[in-house]
DNA sequence: TTGTACGCGTTATCAT
DNA sequence: ATGATAACGCGTACAA
């Protein structure tokens, strides 16, 4: 492999002038800058990206934990975050995390020692207090996930009033016992969706049981689980929130193979807008986020931090969301789309 | 930051010392080694990745290629060969080519300029003269793609007879107008389905006219769209070939909601077996591929060429795929779920 | 068992 | 405008 040395050596001049070449500083006769273009040519010569980085401290490199990939919401925010992040020539390392604590730390140290810039964690299952002492070793910024305590960048919708305002309409559609079936690990996120839930039917008069209280449903066959739990044990249930697309998708399936009918014996909502919601019969109401925007903009917050350390304050850009009002959930007329 | 040298001040050793005591070297008083590892403690050090990268010349991480993550087969492809490599404590880098040629010379950039240990690629558009090159600076892998002139290790499925078996399967369930409804870019993988289809339909006396081959077709709505051409413009057809899961689902949404009939008006095949073929009503018909297999074992196949270079010839790994027989395509009584 | 000294490939500083 | 030299932080012959 070529080095620096190669090529000054060919071109008869100092490593010094050919550092000038590659970074496109002045002072360079156009005479030999046209030797030494030459003389990498020749050599196929490339900078070697270690050596850069023990120099200049910096990897151009960032990562994204999250919990899996294959969630479609976090399959479409690393898209994009790739996507944008390529765009400012940064690399971006995947970092699934599992919703393991263990994971989670393991790859913060991705931080420490400096193989990565900064990190965006759409994970979060560590207190605060556990994640702080990482900052120092570069910015974090909070993407979906988020925490009060926490004074870093934070992009993310409004979770509380989304569920509060699903809540709102499955109890308008003449809902009287509704189930909330959500999972994974408990996170700050998950807290704020239960208590608009709670806050939702407190004010409609509507009690919530225990027996309501589903916290292990998170993909497609829990969602089944959950539709053959609620006709079996609590027939009454007549209405159903859940924490993803895919579980209200199981359930409107497994429903759609008994004698239950959705939206007349049960109301579901989803949550994320993934395209399954649209294509199931009868299609899903949901509630969408503006996943894309959100990418971009925690992408463009982290490197404006790493271009500028210290520059501007760390802010919270909270997103709208917008509840799609769908089939599943129409049990009287107003429904729309 | 503290450095190894600010360490071995502090245990008032050399920085050899702390050197071996980090990497597990023998030859170290146990005192000595508890001195140190305290030291390392009290100033929070954590070796400097770069700066061992130019040392080793190794940098543990490893580039996956691929066309977008939110295909749903790339998202598992993905998750798998993340998960797997960080069991061998290397890092993934996302590098989406969303089909470009030049985004795909790109990435393999990051090789030559030894950003990463080796190279993935689950995207393949360029030629191979043009990707050969940068085997010098590193070894490849392909996964899912492949083609016949090139000498690296390859693992995918034989997708010319999962193309001839779904084409087959049409036949016998007696469609007498296929389509085929694919898309992307020409790659040799795409060549070798439309080969096996086009087989299937020659052994079987049936003609293939130009109108019947649809090129644009990936997602759900291009799936949407080739049905309601093939209802305007060539209602006489009576089965479609699909190059995926999303494309047939589209299909079949736009069916359900006119007055044709899957599968009696129109049988539809997909590819991949993803969730939503599961969940569509009527559940689709597709070719399921090992998916997490394939990946376990692409990455399993490049981290030993970085462990032992030139150790084992480049071999070819074909993995079985599976017709499953769904209610999209069970004109007669046969299907099973 | 421990330490000295050199080099990995670049870039920044300071002369010239 | 160009070049010599010193870091960046680490690992490893080789010497002691």
């Amino acid at each position: 492999m070529a080095t620096i040395e190669d090529v000054a050596k060919l071109a008869g001049l100092s490593r010094t002038t050919v550092s000038r070449v590659i970074n496109d500083q002045p002072y360079v006769t156009e005479e030999k800058r046209q030797r030494i273009v030459q003389a990498m040519k020749d050599l196929g010569y490339v900078p070697n990206s270690s050596a850069r980085r023990l120099r200049s401290q910096k990897t151009e490199t960032i990562a994204v934990l999250l919990p899996r990939v294959t969630n479609p919401f976090f399959g479409n925010l690393i898209e994009a975050m790739e996507q944008k992040a390529s765009e400012w020539g940064y690399q971006v390392i995947v970092c699934q995390t599992h919703h393991s604590r263990k994971k989670e730390i393991d790859y913060l140290q991705l931080l420490k020692t400096k193989q990565v810039d900064g990190v965006i964690m759409a994970s979060l299952v560590n207190d605060w207090k556990d994640v702080e002492p990482y900052l120092e070793s570069g910015p974090i910024v909070f993407c979906n996930e988020y925490m009060e305590d926490a004074s870093i960048p934070m992009i993310h919708m409004d979770h509380k009033t989304a569920a509060y305002e699903a809540a709102v309409h499955l109890l308008e559609q003449g809902c009287k016992h509704i189930a909330y079936a959500s999972g994974g690990p408990e996170s700050h996120l998950g807290a704020m969706r239960k208590q608009g839930f709670l806050e939702a039917l407190e004010e409609y008069g509507r009690p919530f049981l225990d027996e309501l209280n589903i916290d292990w449903a998170i993909d497609v066959s829990d969602g089944q689980k959950v539709f053959h739990l609620i006709r079996s044990d609590f027939p009454y249930i007549d209405g159903v929130f859940t924490g993803s697309d895919e579980v209200a998708a199981g359930l409107i399936y497994e429903a759609s193979s008994s004698d239950w009918k959705v939206p007349e014996d049960l109301a579901v909502v989803g949550f994320d807008n993934q395209m399954v919601s649209l294509l199931m019969v009868p299609s899903v109401t949901t509630i969408q986020q503006p996943v894309i925007q959100m990418a971009d903009k925690t992408v463009e917050v982290l490197i404006q931090q790493l271009l500028h350390p210290g520059a501007i304050a760390p802010k919270r850009y909270v997103y709208p969301h917008q509840l799609l009002l769908r089939n599943s959930t129409k049990r009287r007329e107003a429904a729309i789309q």
